[in-house]
DNA sequence: AGCCACTCAGGTACGCTGTTCGCAACGAAC
DNA sequence: GTTCGTTGCGAACAGCGTACCTGAGTGGCT
């Protein structure tokens, strides 16, 4: 550690450092991390660093890690936006796509959304916007409600899937051909072991379909079964 | 620090712990560990101390947190077993339960399992039954496995959305009375702002189903939606 | 029977984390 | 000019996952 010097010219200008980061820069830099590069890579330090400020500074504008996490998934969530129809399958639908839009532009997302009530601002919003889509399919609101619960439920299941390789991959840290190099083999085992043969049908004799194209089927069955049950 | 006496009987037992702690030992630790205290109480030291040996000993059996992580899936998935009939509908629909009560029963378990591949035994065992109770449905193993990822989606889904607030509740450490009264007055300002009035219908009109009633509307729902594609 | 070589539990330590405390510097008010 | 509330933040603390390495215990060879 350098000793203050007694020779006053020699003293280091004292801090020139007065700038406030404010909430909302803070939240965007954090999410700029986890999405290039990961939740794990999101610590106070880092994002004080991206910004220029001491890591002690952030504790004045934001009560702890956990409730950056809180406003980093309210924030994504103000980026969506629909505009209705009245066309209540057409409009669910939409819904729907931005939702999943959203989950796979941010991929730490999925992970964070369990164990936290969708309380904030935008999160309201949209929950708001799924309901109005909905409305027109019945009177109750119960049944619009169930509705919506249940298109929600079904894309953020399908993303969930449709992402887990994906962050597996990220997180062992290999590349692409590395990581189908270690994870085939494995396949190839289990496949002969003869223990799994619908499994193995499904590996072998499958098409493999696009994400977007497994995620409309989806979409359409859950679709179709509210269609059936509406009372209109 | 005491010191080393100079008596031989005043010494204490040299270690008779020999005991090593075996992968699945520590896996049922650590799940139970999860279950009774919350995912952010297991670290590995803790698991040691539980099981009575050194913390650094785990890594003899287990590589990472990480990789425990992974164990502790696979085995709870291991609970889980279904008897098929040959109706596809009833014993997709039982399965799906299945998933359910094992997501209920181990509330870190839906936190943790985006971001990971479900290729360990017992998850490969269990898609398999998923994939056999679904066989029926069609000739066409695409349509088949894309059937029951859109059912297993959706579990997946609810029953996160189901768990949301209980996890929350627990999360903040308060009584479920101290947590009501926090979130309630926020809830009545939400709704008295008058800008969310499909919300609000929701929470004043909407009758409070039980969880279970809502899981099977959804699920029914899914059901319909792919009987109506099977080609059979 | 004696010794050696090997296995492996686990103490210790490193680098990281989230978070708190208290001080130093500033702007405004008097 | 002095005081006072506000704000940035260095330093420190407790606790984490994990690597290294010591030394005790045991099986096998002589």
């Amino acid at each position: 550690m350098a000793e203050e010097p007694a020779l006053v010219w020699a003293k280091e200008r004292r801090r020139p450092r007065r700038q406030a980061p404010s909430v909302e820069q803070i939240v965007r830099t954090a999410i700029t991390i986890a999405d290039t590069e990961g939740l794990p890579a999101l610590s106070m330090r880092r994002v004080a660093a991206d910004l220029g400020s001491g890591t002690a500074s952030l504790y004045r504008y934001v009560a702890s890690r956990d409730d950056l996490l809180d406003l980093m998934i309210d924030e994504v969530k103000g980026a969506e936006d629909t505009e209705l129809t009245g066309d209540w399958r057409a409009d669910l639908a939409s819904v729907a796509r931005q939702v999943r839009a959203t989950l796979l532009r941010h991929p730490w997302l999925s992970g964070e959304i369990p164990g936290r009530p969708a309380l904030g601002t935008n999160s309201l919003r949209r929950h708001e916007a799924a309901l109005a889509a909905a409305a027109p399919l019945a009177g109750d609101i119960t049944f619009v409600a169930g509705a919506v619960d249940v298109v929600l439920a079904y894309v953020f299941g399908t993303v969930t899937q449709e992402l887990a390789e994906l962050q597996a991959q990220r997180r062992s840290g290999l590349t692409k051909e590395q990581w189908q190099a270690s994870v085939g083999p494995y396949i190839r085992e289990v496949i002969e072991s003869g223990e799994y043969p619908q499994f193995s049908r499904r590996v072998i004799e499958g098409e493999d379909r696009g994400a977007e194209e497994v995620f409309e089927f989806g979409l359409g069955c859950v679709l179709d079964g509210i269609a059936a049950r509406s009372p209109r």
